[in-house]
DNA sequence: CAGTATCCAGCTAGATACTG
DNA sequence: CAGTATCTAGCTGGATACTG
């Protein structure tokens, strides 16, 4: 065991790590969770998914891999093991096998990986919420943005 | 003009956008925000950047192309100005060009920008904080997680 | 059900060189 | 300074088919 607590390793932490460097560790951890399946598994693991079987109760659940699959839609079975993998790797995700028949798997988000929900939902919210804007802008962009051009 | 505001589209909005299903427009602004380069620009143009000459104010402050690829450690020119392209379009960020010799050129993030900074650098900061924790994650799924094979 | 395995098209993004 | 242009290695990720 180590000699200091989470708590303290993370206060430690505090500076030691910056994501604009390149050759930083958490320039890497960015990057991972800057990853589009990434985002969407744990916007459905934090209890945003919705769907048939799945509705959008905002509490976490644990979910099946094929409720995954069918929240995450047009997502493929290789980029959905893939992606549940790193998480898992990285702590974010819990797996649970129940031996039944056929076998059941479930994954849920682990206390990190809740921790992270509240800005990746947000990230999701703000898209839905302001997708209407961000074509206005690229209507207006698109147009040519001077006066002289708009009919 | 249209006949309803900014404020009123986007409560229409509501539930009309689901990032969840792949047809959906804002899922591909779902995974334009996902992207690394859009990160780290957002986090910089909203006052996270530091660095020789670009101190971590906190404040948002517009930054010069140059300032940016200061920040951003490891960007290239092109991804740099794809970016910042796609940013402009979108309606997150603003270029401004002043005819100085040389030209100057700065980039700064509009109010659309700003209110998506708040999650952008949560998490990069989540990153930041949680590395250690990412890293411990990591070092016990690789031994093998099992009690029996470790040393 | 819950994956794994394989193949490959295509996009990404870095390196590099050049310009107004 | 602030880009643009070009080339390409290689990684991503989708399609597809198969398995315990």
């Amino acid at each position: 065991m180590a000699t200091t607590t989470a708590a303290q390793q993370r206060e430690l932490a505090k500076g030691r790590y910056d994501a604009f460097l390149a050759a930083c560790p958490s320039r890497q951890l960015f990057e991972r969770l800057s990853d589009k399946w990434v985002g969407l598994v744990l916007c459905a693991l934090g209890g945003g998914a919705a769907g048939p079987g799945v509705e959008a109760s905002g509490a976490p659940r644990p979910l099946r891999y094929s409720e995954l699959a069918r929240a995450l839609a047009g997502v493929s079975p290789k980029m959905l093991t893939q992606t549940l993998r790193s998480l898992e790797r990285d702590g974010l995700v819990a797996r649970t096998v129940t031996a039944t028949v056929p076998v059941t798997v479930t994954y849920e988000a682990t206390e990190l990986g809740l921790s992270l929900h509240a800005m990746v939902r947000g990230m999701k919210s703000w898209a839905e919420d302001h997708m209407d804007d961000v074509l206005a802008a690229r209507a207006e962009h698109d147009a040519g943005d001077r006066p002289g051009s708009a009919p």
